[in-house]
DNA sequence: TAGCATTTGCACGCTCCTTGCGTGTCGTGC
DNA sequence: GCACGACACGCAAGGAGCGTGCAAATGCTA
């Protein structure tokens, strides 16, 4: 296992809210010298840890109205069919996010896309013609209350 | 409305891939001087297209092996008890994102926990029990087919 | 307490950032 | 057709930041 102490904790945290942080920066945070934070910065880098760093865009600033949520169920359950259908889903550009769940569906998208016809689009053309694909249900994001993208880092301080 | 011309495009693309690239780094990428990227990006970040820089963690080796999609349906639908709800998932660290949806459900949260019982403590010890809440309804992430959390830029070049 | 491994702060050579400046290009009005 | 203003560009320079080497400090083990 990976060892994160507290120090590595706080730089993750800080990092986590602006990645963009110089290590004089991040030392005045963390009370340790701009030299260590660079150190510890590039192991938690090495190790894994931080797997990148992206910069955040504003989606309606850029013309993409439309956010959903789609819910999707398998024709069949078979690896091939799962196979397929994870291929499509990685070649979908709109599909931001894909996760196999528990429960009613077997999958849920979340997409974004520019207006209401792409979102039929995606839908109607691309998802529900497809062999692998029984069943479509996709519900519009109506107001965003959070999106942070942040772990709950203060979880791990008192464990 | 923001004008985002094809250079934009590329040096958000860019960095939406790797948020720390130096400006040189960036010049050499979509075929402009430092200097020039150093100012549209400043430009971008001045008018919140870029809205922030984040350090991407590995959710696992930290410890955080339960990712849960939330389904909540409200008690009632005024607006004080709306105002309650917002006012509780933004105190919740666990809830890293949350909508509010049409279908079925009136939002969906995407919570990410320690374990099995950090998701029982939140869906029957916080979300069931609040005044606000008539229904809740999780569902656990099996797998990550994608996680990208990257715009579709490719779709306004040719727009 | 002695000894070893790790971590820390500091110094320095080097890279990179950003601002000022001069040039080139495009569109507009006379 | 030409002059002018508004941008956007690359270059250069001063200043800031980066990361490695090194010695001191800390912590752990025997």
């Amino acid at each position: 296992m990976i060892s994160v102490d507290a120090f590595d904790l706080k730089i993750l945290s800080a990092l986590q809210d602006d990645g963009r942080l110089t290590n004089q920066e991040l030392a005045d945070r963390v009370q340790l010298s701009p030299s260590q934070c660079s150190r510890r910065r590039m192991r938690l880098e090495q190790d894994n840890v931080i797997t990148g760093y992206r910069a955040e865009l504003a989606s309606d600033a850029l013309g993409f109205g439309v956010v959903a949520f789609i819910q999707i169920t398998l024709a069949t359950h078979s690896p091939d069919n799962a196979e397929r259908f994870r291929s499509l889903v990685g070649r979908i550009d709109a599909v931001q996010e894909a996760y196999s769940l528990t429960g009613d569906a077997d999958y849920v998208l979340k997409a974004v896309l520019r207006d209401l016809k792409g979102l039929s689009d995606l839908v109607n053309n691309v998802l529900m013609p497809h062999q692998s694909v029984a069943h479509v249900r996709s519900s519009i994001v109506l107001d965003r209350l959070k999106d942070s993208a942040r772990l709950p880092l203060k979880q791990l301080a008192n464990g």
